[in-house]
DNA sequence: GACGCTGGGTGACATAGTCACTGAATAATC
DNA sequence: GATTATTCAGTGACTATGTCACCCAGCGTC
């Protein structure tokens, strides 16, 4: 059972809820269950069945591939207003958990068990286009991190990262070497080598644990390959 | 309107339409196409909107990416019995398919208009069932490929193609070097090289056109790391 | 200050991608 | 049947990336 508070935060969240029938919205919210984690827990571990479907309200979720090296790739993060659509993927399927997921952040977020998100999704059209929506969406996001890992040269897929901290309105990346390689698919070394590079062009300078973004415009064109 | 024939053999192959409503079965089979592709054909471009989503009878569709320096990697193939699930995605959103789909083969296939995908998804529970698990289905084979193009060595990749065909039971594979780079997302020149080595091992024997398996168990072995 | 931990730098080597070119086998043309 | 064009494959040189084994610096804790 949801609060009238949390209900009010969803709505606000998952619009697609306005527009469903109200006997569905009250037997959603009845079964639902409001959960926090904090940052740093495991959501659901590799080849795990997922125990629920997660509709974040705030905070942000980290999906990865991790490779038998050790090596880690970032497929998808889940924000608020987001849900992980792997775990909708295994829920209707009862496949396994393909990933690993955890959370970045806090998050706070709303549980739906397997039996109602196959449930409802017979029965309710908003509910179905919610869930059809998450997958096929990711699917090409997911298609897309296939093209970058193929065919892009590193130092334009860092270049990307960096440009998409600045479209956020951010100069200053709080990520660590090791941070980028997980998120790029890369390895710590040859992210720190690529740095350099773009340190001693004056594209950003580093520092500790941080990294500061000087030239937007040489990383955009960068990133435009 | 799709002839007794073929109705026949969609229902063989697309087994979820004898578990459905009699009513759509009818208005299914009379709105659906049949078509017939020759091999080589595209079927959908980049960036373009998908007109229908095809449903394939008999033949073999291929969906991969094409990078800018003329590279290519395959993102799954399609199969009778299969279909092609970015033009759901597409159909569904109206979003532009993310990638190229070609036949590889000759096709015969059903094609449904993006209206009646809709239309029946809201409608036919088996129809939404089959879908939706075309979608969840490849999201995952399509992380494997993160997988394997972030992490795996190609030598190893290579393997698993000749693992894969030797599973069908075939000890030669009728591919160009060319078009098994195609498939693992590499160039030819370090595809020949790789090949270069199984051959001077004896795991395979090289020809103009075709490989050889002659190490079955060793290839079996390398495709497992 | 001694210690451990984390973040980052580096050289040496292995693997992979690119470019420019070669030659051989097959198909197309006359 | 000889010539030409096309496709397929091999190669060397160079660059980019990944791996391994280290190093050192900063920053806590005790």
């Amino acid at each position: 059972m949801i609060s009238r508070l949390h209900q009010a935060e969803f709505a606000d969240r998952f619009s697609f809820i306005k527009q469903a029938a109200p006997e569905f919205v009250d037997q959603f919210y009845q079964k639902a269950q409001y959960r926090e984690l904090p940052a740093g827990a495991t959501i659901c571990d590799e080849g795990q069945h997922c125990a629920y479907l997660a509709m974040v309200l705030e905070g942000v979720g980290r999906v990865y591939k991790l490779s038998a090296s050790g090596r880690e790739i970032t497929l998808y993060r889940i924000n608020g207003g987001e849900s992980c659509v792997l775990s909708a993927s295994c829920l209707m399927n009862g496949d396994s958990f393909p990933a690993i997921a955890v959370t970045e952040t806090p998050v706070r977020a709303i549980l739906i068990s397997p039996g109602d998100v196959q449930h409802w999704f017979c029965q309710e059209q908003q509910w179905q286009h919610f869930v059809f929506g998450l997958l096929s969406h990711r699917l090409s996001s997911i298609i897309s991190i296939v093209e970058e890992v193929a065919f892009k040269r590193l130092d334009v897929r860092l270049a990307e990262q960096f440009s998409r901290c600045l479209q956020k309105g951010e100069t200053i990346l709080h990520k660590t070497h090791a941070d980028l390689a997980a998120d790029v698919g890369s390895s710590r070394e040859v992210v720190s080598r690529v740095l350099k590079d773009f340190s001693e062009r004056g594209l950003i300078s580093a520092g500790r644990g941080h990294i500061n973004i000087l030239d937007a415009q040489a990383l955009n064109h960068l990133a435009e390959q």
